[in-house]
DNA sequence: ACTGGTTAGGTGACACGTCAACGACTACAC
DNA sequence: GTGTAGTCGTTGACGTGTCACCTAACCAGT
């Protein structure tokens, strides 16, 4: 790529969905994530492991199958397992086929605490987000995603 | 609202959204911040903030115009001009004509490091944004953001 | 001047997530 | 078996951002 210093800039509609991407982000996830939290005391992050440990056979999952599925860094999910566990969220049992292996454990405190929370979660996922779009920005917004995403998820 | 207690789940097209953005954001921001941090090490907060200082009269503004103009709590930019403030890319001035306020002001070293920066960082955009969409997908993007936006700053 | 309410900004404690480095284990050569 | 490479998960240090709380200053009505 012959880089001439001055790459294009972005014109008008490229800006503002550029600009328009980044403060959503921060009210929508902002908004979410209080919401999550006065509900069951839980984070955006803590509602995704629950979810993924609840879809899981024997509410278990191996650390590094998770962390893949949720496109976490392993780093990411051991500190955030630890935490979880502190608070009695999930546990941690090891892995008898593979020494360096762990499993995290869905708890049924994290069970309740997941049933508890989903309602309020999805309602406020509808109230802030898809019910505010149309069926072709809610198509758009999917085919965006997955376009990031497959590009970014195949370049490393 | 008759509050059920069972919303509406989200259907496929609506699920696909959803966790779609949240894969986006996640893999979008963090190949974007990486990119700028090994270009001149700035991370996009600190990017935003010379961006918005560089564009204002006198390279100054008020802290609290500030926050306001980038949706920031006061204290998230408070810490944040902090860490720059030691960094020397920014520096805060008081402000004469009210007692409590405080300027915060875009040192040289700031201005040449956001200079540097900023065409790689325009280019990462495109790479793993703009480039990948259609004019089409672009424009609703800008929408759905402006909606969502619209929708949160107007309800508190 | 006083008082009550508001606003500007700062601070401390904490949760989060990155990176780099590590020890423990596995797998595969030879 | 013995090295050696790679994988699994963990840890520490650090930058970040939230919340709750604080002080100082402004400003209105009295």
């Amino acid at each position: 790529m012959a880089d001439t210093g001055v790459p294009r800039w972005l014109d008008e509609d490229e800006f503002r969905a550029w600009i328009g991407y980044r403060r959503m982000k921060a009210l929508l996830d902002l908004q979410i994530s209080r919401e999550l939290a006065a509900n069951q005391g839980l984070s955006e992050p803590d509602y995704d492991v629950l979810t993924s440990l609840s879809a899981a056979e024997d509410r278990r999952i191996r650390l590094s199958e998770m962390a893949e599925r949720m496109l976490w860094s392993k780093s990411r999910l051991s500190h955030h397992v630890t935490r979880m566990q502190q608070r009695g969220l999930v546990t941690r049992k090891e892995c008898p086929s593979d020494g360096r292996g762990a499993f995290i454990v869905l708890t049924d405190a994290g069970m309740a605490t997941l049933r508890a929370a989903a309602p309020g979660h999805v309602a406020a996922v509808r109230e802030h987000l898809i019910d505010l779009l149309t069926e072709e920005q809610i198509r758009v917004l999917g085919e965006v995603a997955d376009t990031v995403v497959e590009h970014l998820r195949s370049r490393v």
